[in-house]
DNA sequence: TCGAAATTGAGAATCAATCTCAAAATGAAA
DNA sequence: TTTCATTTTGAGATTGATTCTCAATTTCGA
């Protein structure tokens, strides 16, 4: 059938435009750099290092610099764009925010693999303990650390990232 | 009525012999430095940084340098009798680990007092997160951050550590 | 007491992240 | 278009916590 057009845009699409509203609200300006930092930190998903980022960016500009990578990295957090990550002894990390929820992280310490999961329970229970606390909860981390399935069963598994 | 000697020994008493059997049973040795780091370390509560030790030691014994701190909490940290925290954007804190339980924190970011929890449900639910993802967790972390009672009514309190 | 081995303090090194600054790019107004 | 105030950039310096290095000192079992 495939009447119409097509509805949704790309993330990165989405990213763009969103980025282009935030920055000319505050009398910022467009850049190549940032442009092409943007694109392809939506192109991909996970999470990612700015080393990781700079490295793909520097792929297609060698010209680069690492300093404009952390800057961009943080405007898109300010923006609400992108999540950053501190997980245990690593480097912050990036994901994209776009139609996501909030989510927590099962982090492989062998592999390094990262995993999300949702649990709306587990949301209320910290609430209810905030509360009992007289505290008001503006943010939270709950990591879970240990072996995935791969790296229990003794497989071979790479070292990410 | 008072018939028997005290039983219960102070954490700081427990802490040195825990410590000294730690030591000797890998051929390390006991040092006047480490001594006085345990001895203030463990008189008292609370998540502490190294640089605050450091200045408690410090004006017990003006010739301690940080390195030994560090390397003192470290050890303390692989015998269990410490453990590390890394909450966000500040240094570790250090809060001693015997005859405690598990346990989580909340932490205002507008005075810094970090508040502690058990809740035996959150452990449970983490559990079975971990278990529905072939995962085998090690540790986890869990932290509320967000403003205290005497904060959020917007009185003065002093900004902690 | 002796001496191998562990420990120490000071300063150097590390590492991620931020800052500095002169040169380049942007974009609104003319 | 040109102008030009403002923003942005890349390189390198700086920061801050932590770890490392190493010569000098201390510990403790033989
Ligand atoms: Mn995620
Ligand atoms: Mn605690
Ligand atoms: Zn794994
Ligand atoms: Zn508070």
């Amino acid at each position: 059938m495939k009447r119409t057009a097509p509805r949704k845009p790309t993330p990165a699409a989405a990213a763009r435009e969103r980025l282009a509203a935030w920055i000319s609200a505050r009398g910022l300006k467009t850049t190549r750099q940032r442009d092409l930092i943007v694109e392809t930190f939506f192109s991909q998903s996970g999470h990612l290092s700015v080393d990781e980022l700079l490295e793909q960016v520097t792929a297609r500009d060698r010209t680069i610099g690492a300093a404009t990578v952390y800057r961009t990295m943080k405007i898109l957090t300010e923006a609400g764009l992108a999540s950053a990550r501190h997980f245990e002894g690593g480097q912050t990390r990036y994901e994209a925010a776009i139609d996501r929820h909030h989510h927590d992280h099962l982090i492989c310490t062998s592999c390094g693999n990262i995993f999300e999961f949702e649990n709306e329970r587990i949301e209320e229970l910290q609430d209810r303990v905030a509360e009992e606390h007289g505290f008001t909860v503006t943010h939270h981390k709950l990591e879970l650390y240990g072996l995935c399935r791969a790296c229990r069963q003794g497989q071979q598994v790479h070292r990410q990232r």
